[in-house]
DNA sequence: CCACATGTTCATTT
DNA sequence: AAAATGAACATGTG
């Protein structure tokens, strides 16, 4: 469920679970989510080493090392971090063994996700081009980006080049909740309506995180409950279905308005 | 068998 | 150049 919500619950997780500890080893189940290294590399920058902290940046998971090397992780579809000691899945494809016998496993039954053992973050975020944390960024930039954009709003929020963590259940989210159409022109959202987005962008966010990205126990306001098939809008509306953008997309006809 | 899925990337077309 | 479209990736579910 890896959108920036998802990624912020799995740093949550990853924090309670995994820093501090002596790690013993690495297995690689699947070598092909790790990205420019080797399995043996990555175990041998690991082994005997420990996790110092983490912090995300959009989607991805950036994980400290006490040795200046930084193991990142990107979640893909269906990624998610699993701390175990016996009860295992079939489905993970790289596990850090802790000298405690508890192990951290990548569990991705996707294989859309991928690792990387990076050291220099910076370079790495710049390299990828991502634009500013959706939680991160000001309104000034937020503002100056859609007004010089073209294209249909939707795509353009779950753009990581513009903004950073936005995908397509959120990016639903936040656009219902500003009642802005999903396939409105960027550029010709006046100034109140870019900041009502803008507002609703971290309100959404900040929202799902409080609630542990559990979409079905999130407030009655939200549309997320209800973006199913025959699903009505909060307010008792049908929901529309179209594709934007390549990706099904639900809004509410009578709140969000095409101009 | 078919369509679809919380993501990203690349090629092609407009 | 920018925007839109479609496919590919891997694997499951309905």
């Amino acid at each position: 469920m890896p959108e920036l919500p998802s990624v912020e619950i799995f740093k949550k997780y990853f924090d309670s679970t995994s820093l501090n500890k002596e790690i013993d080893n690495v297995e690689v189940q699947n070598p092909e989510i790790l990205i420019n290294t080797t399995p043996e590399f990555l175990n041998n920058k690991l082994e005997g080493h420990e996790f110092k902290g983490s912090w995300r940046y959009g989607k991805y998971l950036f994980i400290d090392l006490d040795n200046s090397y930084y193991l990142v992780l990107h979640f893909g579809m269906n990624g998610y971090l699993k701390y175990f000691q016996e009860d295992s899945s079939p489905y993970i494809r790289l596990q850090v063994e802790f000298t405690n016998g508890y192990k951290l496993g990548f569990d991705d039954i996707r294989k859309f996700g991928k690792a990387w053992l990076i050291s220099d973050p910076i370079k790495f975020i710049q390299e990828k081009n991502l634009g500013p944390d959706a939680l991160e960024i000001n309104f000034k930039s937020f503002k100056t980006l859609f007004k010089k954009k073209t294209g249909q709003i939707k795509p353009i929020l779950m753009n990581q080049n513009f903004i950073a963590g936005i995908g397509n259940l959120y990016a639903d989210e936040i656009l219902y909740q500003s009642r802005i159409h999903p396939l409105s022109k960027a550029n010709k959202l006046d100034k109140a309506k870019l900041y009502k987005l803008f507002q609703e962008m971290q309100w959404v966010l900040n929202k799902a995180i409080e609630y542990q990205d559990k979409i079905d126990s999130l407030p009655s306001s939200f549309l997320l409950p209800h973006r199913n098939l025959n699903g009505k809008c909060p307010k008792g509306e049908a929901l529309n279905i179209i594709k934007v953008g390549g990706r099904t997309t639900y809004f509410c006809p009578e709140r969000q308005k095409l101009f």
